[in-house]
DNA sequence: CTAGTTTCCTTAAAGGTATTAAGCAAATGA
DNA sequence: TCATTTGCTTAATACCTTTAAGGAAACTAG
């Protein structure tokens, strides 16, 4: 019999593929096994388990999204860098809505890498360079920005919108609009 | 063999219990069969299979949401309405983690009650109705409001929080304060 | 170039899940 | 009290995960 050739590293990027394909939920050891023409108990030689294999692809999402957020933050300052992140987090998710999910179910495991999320949080402080803001309400401000971008995409992808016939994209533009505005504005304690 | 005394009604709401309990992923016919002290091929009786039993958990979860904050909205108007409709929001995910994950999970199905959604909808152009807001401006506030709260509440719950120190009411407050501002001075298209 | 070792996959097996079909026993009602 | 309906069990199929043990292929020495 061939060898398969596989890494933890490809099981990831596939099972990553397949999530994307099928659904995270949907991603099982017996589907990636046999998409590589092995049995399923050939993966456990490189992978621990399937909360392990789910936590790799959950650690490959967020590194992917930070590389995406980054290169689109280059660069700009203010409203600009806002709206830059914001898109290329929301057009990453909708790329990838399988990675997107593992990224999001996977955020209390320890079993996960955190220097993705640090990033994500530096980066999130980058934007607010161009606002005005001091502790604390910096650290408010991140965790609304990440809520907004994070509840928009989520709802957006579950169907939440479908059923008004205002475009999706429209609504994302005005609430970065909104969001621009409040951090320009944003209300004393 | 006495009888269980299942009805699609107790087992949905049993198993909205467990969902609380052992996390909505984990609920399975099996798990509430062992709850009922009974078969696993028993519920097949009552309840189509596991897919409409987690349809039904969603929907009686946003039944009960509706009600919440329907009552928290009483009364109220402009910030106060707001505030109380957020705080009740959260409250519910955060008393219901299950049943919220259940609500989340399924906006998609068509097996699912359309009525609950509308519900929401509708409340919260109600609390709208305390600012100046028109069409479409209207339909961008209430996606950008229901987005920031489900992503706060989805964020929070699943731990994004805990890595700064910064209380996650004290965030939560602050943004409240942030979209209330941002309504009262929705920026022109 | 061949023998030993390591590496990678297979087979085998145990246990969990969903789901359907057939059967039996308890409750219902004529 | 007998017949019917109702509600559960048993049985069977078909998945899934995971561990343990065995074999073949690819390396590594001599």
């Amino acid at each position: 019999m061939a060898r398969a050739g596989m890494t933890a590293e490809r099981l990831t990027r596939a099972a990553a593929d397949l999530a994307d394909e099928i659904g995270f939920a949907n991603v099982t050891v017996s589907a990636l096994a046999r998409l590589f023409g092995v049995k399923p108990a050939a993966l456990y030689a490189h992978v621990k388990d399937l909360r392990d294999l789910r936590a790799r692809v959950a650690s490959l999402a967020l590194t992917e999204l930070a590389d995406r957020a980054a290169s689109a933050l280059a660069g700009r300052a203010g409203k600009d860098a806002l709206v830059a992140f914001a898109n290329a987090y929301r057009a990453y998710a909708k790329e990838h809505p399988g990675r997107y999910a593992a990224a999001q179910l996977e955020l209390d495991s320890e079993a996960i890498d955190v220097s993705a999320g640090v990033r994500h949080a530096e980066m999130t402080r980058a934007i607010l360079r161009g606002y005005d803001l001091a502790e604390p309400d910096q650290t408010d401000a991140v965790r609304m920005l990440h809520s907004t971008f994070h509840g928009y995409v989520s709802l957006e992808t579950a169907g939440g919108f479908r059923r008004h016939p205002r475009e999706a994209d429209a609504s994302w533009s005005r609430t970065l609009d909104a969001l621009d505005a409040v951090l320009r504005n944003w209300p004393p304690a």
